[in-house]
DNA sequence: AACAATTTTTGAACTAGGTTAAATTATAAA
DNA sequence: TTTATAATTTAACCTAGTTCAAAAATTGTT
């Protein structure tokens, strides 16, 4: 009865709640301009959203300071972010989009589906817990899990791991890493892992690659067991 | 090539070209009252939409005398309502939903997917080319079928016919017809017709029901044969 | 033909979200 | 500790779409 039948918020809003939330998560209190560049807006208008949302009481905002959700807005941010993640998933598995296109259709539509519309594609995903790119799905009565996985930057050579989430919401990054053979469930084998933030050399799908730091940055995954690996460059550090 | 990557329209102008649209199809030039009332909206409101689309060259506007739709106006518009009914039929068809249901919901999303989206159902449901009330479904290249069938509310006693079209999109009649045995490609005798605009008599389905004038003006049916009914209010006129 | 009623348009004002430029506050450096 | 730099907020203004009230045009009725 107490379907707390809210969000009668705007897109505008609901975006702005979903990138503090994101940004919240990977730190303390939320600047304006880090929201201002991933909300590729000014500055001005951030803060403006800032007291916006203050009035609303979805953020706590002290000036000049940063902001941060209170329970109100995590509750509506991780709706989108449900919303979100179950259309990705709904997208890739019955509509047959990449895990490339996935994100920004359903980018768009996270704002306008009904409960309605989102009970019927949890129901036929069968109430995934996980989306194409391995996040966890929020829950209805927004608790979520931790996202999985050390970052493939931190593996040492000789490890093998299994890839459990990709960080990446650019087409082409996913698609490149697609075609290197990097995708979920699908082992990695750290082979060598050259110093200075240099590439790493990895053996995935019986092939050998090499990857930037940076990308490696954005996968992660679990490890399975450590086997010993030629020499390595693991001798300077 | 030429996709006609269009269609950088607002959700507010796409609205407003599909109802001038649909009020265009049953007569001439639409007037700004009923575009306001369609739209529940002020006078003013629609005044000044037809000055805005007017300008865009989506329509031809007299002042004080009413608009038509230009061919780039009408383009939209059919793109718009292909949306519409392929979503409808698609929520009817994928995701279960009643056909009371899918006008609301369709409603909010045809503004917001992609051609892509568009496609790939266009594709999973075999292109198909009517909706779940039995409203034909614009092609991409816009063109459109007539509306199918005549209007149950002059049809004779005696007549027996297929029902073609529900055009009707408040949820509550809709599911009236349905509790009412009313449903796409079913059968309907009439057997009596009230003078002085009354109700009807109909077999539908085996049972015997009567339908108010009104609502049976938004069925269109297709006559199958004509058999000899009793005696029948044919008499009165 | 004149006047009343209705419809349509215009104008002033509001909201949400955005911009740019200026003012303010915080932070880091000498 | 003062000063320079960077971050944040405020101010003034823009756009799309809305409302209400007033003005203008059309239509209908004697």
């Amino acid at each position: 009865m107490s379907k707390s039948a809210s969000r009668p918020f705007s897109p505008a809003v609901e975006d702005y709640l979903k990138v503090v939330y994101k940004l919240q998560q990977s730190g303390e209190s939320v600047s304006t301009n880090a929201l201002a560049k991933k909300m590729k807006t000014s500055a001005a208008a951030a803060s403006k959203m800032f007291k916006a949302l203050a009035d609303m009481k979805l953020i706590e905002h002290t000036p000049y300071y940063g902001a941060k959700l209170t329970p109100a807005g995590e509750k509506v941010a991780l709706e989108v972010i449900r919303h979100h993640r179950l259309l990705e998933l709904y997208l890739h598995q019955a509509l047959g989009y990449g895990w490339d296109e996935v994100d920004a259709e359903a980018e768009k539509l996270e704002h306008h589906i009904s409960e309605e519309f989102e009970d019927r594609i949890d129901h036929l995903l069968d109430y995934p817990t996980l989306d194409p790119h391995g996040d966890p799905i929020p829950t209805r009565d927004g608790t979520i899990e931790p996202p999985r996985g050390t970052s493939l930057a931190h593996a040492e050579p000789g490890e093998n791991v299994v890839v459990l989430r990709v960080q990446d919401h650019d087409p082409s990054v996913l698609r490149f890493l697609a075609e290197m053979g990097v995708q979920l469930k699908g082992h990695i084998t750290i082979l060598e892992k050259q110093p200075f933030n240099g590439p790493l050399t990895l053996r995935i799908a019986e092939k050998e690659v090499t990857l930037g730091r940076e990308l490696a940055g954005h996968i992660f995954v679990e490890s399975r067991e450590t086997i010993e690996v030629g020499m390595g460059g693991a001798a300077w550090k």
